[in-house]
DNA sequence: AATATGTTTATTATTATTAAAGACAGTTGA
DNA sequence: TCAACTGTCTTTAATAATAATAAACATATT
């Protein structure tokens, strides 16, 4: 008898697998604690552990009468029930659907199919929908006029207009740095920061994969200094964004990085010295340099308007 | 037999209504034109006609045989259908919703109640979800672990940061104004502009509260000359917060609206002497307390942590 | 050959249904 | 006696099923 399961019963499932362990731990005849204590301890509500304990009785797995549960027997094998495949959360389908977008290189204007999507995704289409309206805030997807949604970025304007928002945050970012006392923690970091650079500097022939990671970082620092929940949201998007591109331009990779590492350096310099405008002028010296290079990867790999 | 509707068939009940005013401006006996034709008439889909037209045949208004649609007779009030109540669509939903957030002054921390919210706003559950993963990103809610959104703001907290960001952003705006070329047309917008303050200001005693909306207009002419989707999209959500919370703050309206005036009356002045710190400073000045006065509507407005 | 209709398929928007959570009231036993 | 427990019921959110629509394809007609 297969009945439409409208919504998953993993909690079921996985509260009485556990439960089943539970029982193995103790010895037949023994008494199991009430349906409150259950509960809170596999952290699910009451129901779920009254239906779990009926199919223990049914199966013949504990006595089940009033609030006596004994256990008859101990599980095989066989009791374990297999649960439906689990399904991924927004929080995961964030990255995947845009490692998806850039790597494939999903041009500007493709019709998002939400049924084929959400099945090669492994989601709900119902999760596909609401992550597609909180991309819609940043102009990533739009909704069409009657039902569906079309893929917008990344073109070259979106490019630039991102690099051009990043620059205002982050230079936000930086004049506050520069004022902050010598004994804020965020100088160590920077310290620890630059011994990074410094270090990867002198291995840049050969590792200069390296860098994007450190560049992550580096910015991230920077950046944790402004304690904003709208900056913090953007910098998500934004570290998302340049830390894909780069990862797939490939000219003149080496040049590029070695170059961005210096920069970095300068400015690290700049901030301690505590002197704003030169800080200022280091950092957009720097953020030029990443919009360029966002953008020349965008050129190289086709489509750009 | 009334049998569960799926998807709404708004689309082909208006398209019916459509061909019956269509039908009856021909003659009895007339020839109507092709489903294609009528379908991009209408602007629906081929299916929604030949339904149509079908249940047209069935009410004997025209014989349907093959391509031949032959008008039979002209319509009377009963043949035109009645439409399902209509729902809203995700635009009208977020005025909507912040409207009775700011209004009722729902405290942060309320368990936002799908269900009963989709028949409060008239919309389709599924509209909320996505409205809600959508503002997520604005902080203004947040997913529980499983399943159901908490409103978060609005708090202290919250317009701190809401206030910095906008002061990011506007400040921005003021520096590429400042640079901006006499001859472009955003000068002669403020011309306008500040007549319009100069005017308020004569009749400020009876008419403090046209500053608003001229608030709303004041600053949307400062942004306009930042051509960015994010910030445009963060815009949207700051004046509506702003202009939400000064409409119900009524202490000292007509002294804060007087002083608001003549900051922004400052500003246009020192934007027009076209000397770049000059005129931050003065955005600063009016920011700062456009901030006080958020926070200070917070603050009357019982809770605010 | 062009344009029409008939048919089928794919996809979205919405409803119906189930799982789960929580509330309330009655019951039991130390 | 009362605190803790169970039985029952209500509410809510997640998901499958379904109707409406769009669009593609195939066939027919002028």
């Amino acid at each position: 008898m297969i009945r439409p399961m409208a919504r998953t019963n993993t909690r079921f499932v996985e509260a009485y697998n556990e439960l089943l362990s539970l029982c193995d731990q103790l010895e037949v005849g023994a008494y199991l604690p009430s349906e409150n204590a259950l509960a809170s301890q596999l952290g699910v509500s009451r129901t779920v552990i009254r239906s779990a304990l009926t199919r223990l009785d049914d199966c013949s797995i504990i006595a089940l009468d009033g609030r006596e549960k004994i256990l008859r027997r101990h599980s095989t094998e066989d009791d374990r029930l297999e649960g439906p495949p689990v399904l991924l959360g927004i929080e995961e389908l964030e990255s995947r659907f845009l490692d998806w977008v850039l790597r494939m290189d999903v041009p500007p204007g493709t019709v998002l199919n939400v049924a084929q999507l959400s099945k090669d995704f492994s989601v709900a289409t119902h999760t596909l929908q609401e992550f597609f309206s909180s991309l819609s805030r940043f102009g990533i997807v739009v909704r069409r006029p009657r039902g569906g949604w079309v893929l917008l970025g990344f073109t070259k304007n979106y490019a630039v207009e991102l690099s051009d928002f990043r620059t205002v945050l982050e230079l936000n970012s930086v004049r506050h740095l520069a004022a902050l006392p010598m004994d804020h923690e965020v100088w160590a970091r920077l310290d620890s920061l630059e011994q990074e650079h410094l270090d990867l500097l002198q291995r840049i022939d050969n590792d200069f994969h390296d860098f994007s990671p450190l560049d992550e970082k580096f910015h991230a620092v920077i950046n944790s200094v402004v304690t904003n929940r709208f900056v913090k949201e953007f910098q998500k998007i934004i570290s998302l964004v340049f830390h894909y591109h780069f990862q797939w331009n490939k000219t003149h990779e080496r040049e590029r990085n070695e170059d961005a590492i210096r920069e970095h350096l300068a400015l690290i310099e700049a901030l301690r010295s505590r002197d704003a405008d030169k800080a200022e002028a280091a950092a957009r010296r720097h953020l030029a340099t990443s919009k360029q290079t966002l953008l020349s990867s965008l050129e190289t790999n086709s489509h750009a308007t």
